[in-house]
DNA sequence: CGTTGCGA
DNA sequence: TCGCAACGG
């Protein structure tokens, strides 16, 4: 979702600076190991695997941004994906279709030796399976950070651990989150985001999106915000044809949502899917508990079981380690 | 994506 | 020291 949506969130994108996103963050971990699938390759679209052929690209994104956002005092609570709504099978079963395409694609792309089309392809191919899963939350472990199951969508948990105070905002770069309630949604969140600005090379800083501020320069609810995004088409609606975020908005704000939907889109259950950005399932009992990370630990999953360099890991490690003074990172708060 | 190595 | 290409697994 929200390709189309971002178009009326344009105005509410504030740069602000790492510093100020020291604390607490719900990552959203669908998304993020997504990215790092579906980008830590090589050129032909190959993801980083061990002599085994086990693909090990998550954990070298798992590895090195946590080390980043340690560094930077931020302390990430990974959000995983329950089971997934009812409601959103045909989103289920249309993104499979796009996957197993984009698989046949790469391979075609591989054959006649297009590289550029290969790691297009490739990318789009990403599947989150069990094994990345399993060994994502295994990492994260032994890194100390805290996972939490949510028990449907992970978007939805995220945004309720911020709501909740145990968390000052959500990582990710999808929009669902404010869609869930979150207040506070940060984006690009990434070290490497660098820009070329007359000739020089700064980091780009990382922006927010603050959802009273979006609500109150719109001049809508939450539940207006939500039918919005109803009508250009969410996770669980395919939305109408024809329709973006700025006609949406319009709609909505003069109040001809219902007649929209029973126009252009009668067999949307609209009021179902509504209500569950409003009232998603939640675990509500968890428990959030950092540690220290374990250094023989990680050492041993990482260089003896999938084949990473010794060094790069020991420096990742140091970088998490040596500025916190051997304190444990929840001595800082 | 994030790190590292290399040429200027 | 910087900027970019290549590597990492």
């Amino acid at each position: 979702m929200g390709v189309a949506f971002r178009d009326i969130l344009g105005d509410y994108k504030e740069p602000v600076s790492w510093e100020s996103l020291a604390g607490t963050a719900a990552l959203d971990a669908h998304n993020a190991i997504y990215q790092f699938l579906s980008i830590i390759r090589q050129p032909d679209g190959t993801p980083l695997m061990d002599q085994e052929g086990r693909v090990t690209s998550h954990l070298s994104g798992i590895l090195f941004r946590s080390a980043s956002f340690i560094e930077k005092g931020i302390r990430t609570v990974w959000v995983f994906d329950g089971t997934p709504p009812d409601l959103k099978q045909e989103t289920i079963r249309e993104r499979r279709t796009v996957r197993e395409q984009a698989s046949e694609k790469w391979q075609e792309a591989l054959a006649r030796g297009d590289k550029e089309a290969a790691y297009k392809h490739a990318r789009s191919s990403s599947r989150i399976d069990d094994e990345v899963l399993r060994t994502s939350r295994e990492l994260l472990d032994l890194l100390g950070l805290p996972c939490i199951q949510a028990p449907s969508e992970g978007e939805a948990q995220a945004a309720y651990l911020v709501q909740r105070g145990d968390c000052r905002y959500v990582v990710s770069q999808d929009y669902d989150t404010l869609l869930f309630g979150a207040p506070f949604l940060a984006r690009n969140l990434t070290v490497s985001g660098k820009r070329k600005i007359r000739g020089r090379s700064i980091s780009v800083l990382p922006e927010r999106i603050m959802l009273p501020a979006v609500l109150k320069g719109l001049s809508i609810t939450r539940e207006d915000l939500i039918k919005v995004a109803i009508l250009v088409g969410t996770d669980f609606n395919s939305g109408i044809r024809g329709v973006g975020a700025k006609t949406a908005l319009r709609i909505v704000q003069n109040g001809g949502f219902e007649q929209a939907i029973m126009e252009k889109s009668p067999d949307t259950d609209w009021e179902t899917i509504a209500d569950f950005f409003l009232h998603p399932p939640v675990n509500e009992n968890y428990l959030l508990e950092w540690k220290n990370p374990d250094r023989e630990g990680i050492l041993t999953m990482l260089c003896d079981r999938f084949d990473f360099s010794p060094d790069r890991i020991q420096r990742a490690l140091d970088g998490m380690n040596v500025k916190t003074g051997q304190k444990t990172l929840d001595s800082w708060f």
